[in-house]
RNA sequence: GGGCCGUUAGCUCAGUAGGCAGAGCGGCUGAUUCUUAAUCAGUAGGUUGCAGGUUCGACUCCUGCACGGCCCA
């Protein structure tokens, strides 16, 4: 097993220190990235070298093949990979036979040299100088096959990225993403801003928290499921247009596209209504995905998306209607209750909101290309404004992309009077079981009842567009390091190591 | 929570009617100064996820458990 290849590396590492060789030095100076190289040099001839230029490249080396008194190793760095030749006459006898005799697949090395080409035509490194700069111990995942174990992939997910690009690739478009957004947001004057992540009160969403200790009250604390209400009171306060990036924690279920841990981000603009941030989001999300993806066809999973502007809008009531044949505003609970059995769908808490919820999960998935589901009925959105030509509804939107909601907005409730109505409404369904139901929050109704504008927010979970962005069937596909339970087994040779070297 | 599938060398995977546990990569030794999944010769490496059961004999059949995946709720 490969603690025999360990035990192997650690006798190594011990035989290079007595010969005075640092297998873990401390830095190395260099001047070129494998893709500046490939870039700068690709215009060589075959078999053409290029003395002259000096490079020094660092990185880990993917592959050797030797060849006696010379040897051919690829290197790989953030930007890419690069073929580096190595030759005892070149390099030496001391640099020629460190490599041949202490490099293995994984470790760090460093080296100058100067560029040239094959006579197949490969942009090279031609090496004169060649340095370890870390030893590794542990094999790699296999060259051609990568790793395949997701159990592995996810536990371990630096295996994935340092053996398959195209795990690094997705993992950056994740990150690039956000700063897209950033970018541009901050060009259309919002202010990024941070609210509490311990909150003794958590509210802004419908969702079960995940529950702490803090020690200096000695009470339970939540993680925050939302940062809705934090962000209010930054209007209320006259911040006019803001948004925040971060963890959100929801104690629920782990599916395709939900994960506990997860990236929310938040926005709000004061004096703004629902109609005006769906154009911001329409605009938003589609100069995200222009830059990233470079067109407004993406293939997701085997489907082509269209985000050619504008997205489509559908009422909420309508495309239930049509697709269910139930109106969940004039139908009655019985009638709901009635349809969702026949449909074994009956969720356990058979109150209105939840009997709406329920009608409308059977048939989000039915939305492929992003859609704008708007004008939500009151008793599942506590906190958007009613819409003025229908008391029933609010000025609300989610953002559909493939079956996914991968926003949710409204015109903000400012109504401080009727907000308690509704944390009222959500009190009595908590005290009858709902532990998904809003908590009243009386320190949010007094900042509202110092007035808080009329305000446009919107909430979107930025991973289901990564996961669309990188064709990812999982959310945990753009979650670098997901939730897995943990490896309770202990490796039994850790002390072992330890005095037997020293 | 329910159903289905998976777990064999560091990695990717074979395997048998229930009868000595295999390959490739990687590792080690040697040959090799333009290779690129380099090649050639040799070689080491296994608690077959864990615990029981059936059996003369279990990687294989049965039960339970753990972890993971997919689907459903």
């Amino acid at each position: 097993m490969s603690e025999e290849t360990r035990r192997q590396r650690l006798d190594e590492i011990e035989e290079l220190k007595r010969k005075g060789i640092e297998p873990f030095p401390r830095r190395f100076s260099k001047t070129h990235s494998t893709r500046m190289v490939l870039d700068k040099y690709s215009s060589l001839e075959s078999s053409e070298t290029k003395e002259e230029d000096s490079l020094a490249l660092a990185g880990r080396v993917m592959a050797i093949r030797h060849h006696g008194k010379s040897a051919f190793f690829t290197i790989k760095d953030d930007s890419g990979r690069i073929q580096a030749y190595i030759r005892k006459d070149i390099a030496g006898d001391d640099a020629f036979q460190l490599f041949k005799r202490h490099v293995n697949i994984g470790d760090f090395v460093g080296f100058s040299g100067f560029p040239f080409k094959t006579h197949t035509g490969e942009t090279s490194v031609f090496v004169n100088d060649f340095t370890i700069l870390s030893k590794s111990i542990r094999t790699l995942p296999e060259k051609w096959h990568g790793l395949k174990d997701k159990e592995t992939i996810y536990r371990q997910r630096y295996l994935e990225m340092l053996s398959d690009d195209s795990a690094l690739k997705r993992l950056k478009i994740r990150f690039d993403m956000i700063t897209l957004v950033r970018r541009f947001l901050e060009k259309k004057g919002f202010l990024e801003v941070e609210t509490p992540a311990l909150q003794f009160n958590t509210g802004g969403a419908s969702a079960r928290p995940f529950v702490t200790r803090i020690n200096v009250f000695d009470m339970d604390i939540y993680l925050r499921i939302s940062e809705e209400l934090y962000l209010k009171r930054y209007l209320v306060g006259g911040f006019e247009k803001i948004f925040e990036i971060g963890k959100n924690f929801r104690n629920e279920g782990i599916s395709y596209k939900h994960h506990p841990e997860f990236l929310m981000m938040e926005l709000y603009q004061a004096y703004a209504d629902y109609e005006d941030i769906m154009q911001l989001t329409e605009e938003m999300v589609s100069e995200v995905t222009r830059e990233i993806v470079g067109s407004h066809i993406i293939r997701y999973q085997g489907n082509d998306l269209d985000f050619s502007r504008p997205w489509k809008r559908v009422l909420m009531t309508d495309f239930i209607k049509e697709r269910l044949g139930i109106n969940i505003l004039d139908d009655s609970d019985e009638q709901l209750i009635a349809f969702l059995r026949d449909h074994n769908a009956l969720p356990e808490i058979r109150e209105r909101g939840h009997l709406i919820e329920k009608l409308w999960d059977m048939v989000e998935d039915e939305l492929h290309d992003p859609t704008f589901v708007i004008d939500h009925p009151v008793v599942i959105s506590p906190l958007a404004k009613q819409h003025p030509h229908d008391s029933r509804v609010t000025q609300r939107f989610e953002l559909v992309i493939s079956g996914m909601e991968c926003a949710n907005a409204f015109t903000e409730l400012n109504d401080p009077v009727e907000q308690r109505r509704r944390f009222l409404h959500q009190a009595k369904l908590r005290e009858a079981g709902d532990v998904e139901a809003h908590m009243m929050d009386h320190d949010f109704l007094k900042a509202l009842e110092f007035g808080m504008p009329p305000t446009g927010g919107l909430g979107v979970g930025w991973e289901r567009i990564a996961m669309i962005l990188t064709d990812s069937p999982s959310i945990r596909d753009v979650i670098p390091f997901p939730l897995v339970k943990p490896d309770l087994e202990v490796p039994p040779f850790e002390e072992l190591d330890l005095q037997e070297e020293s």
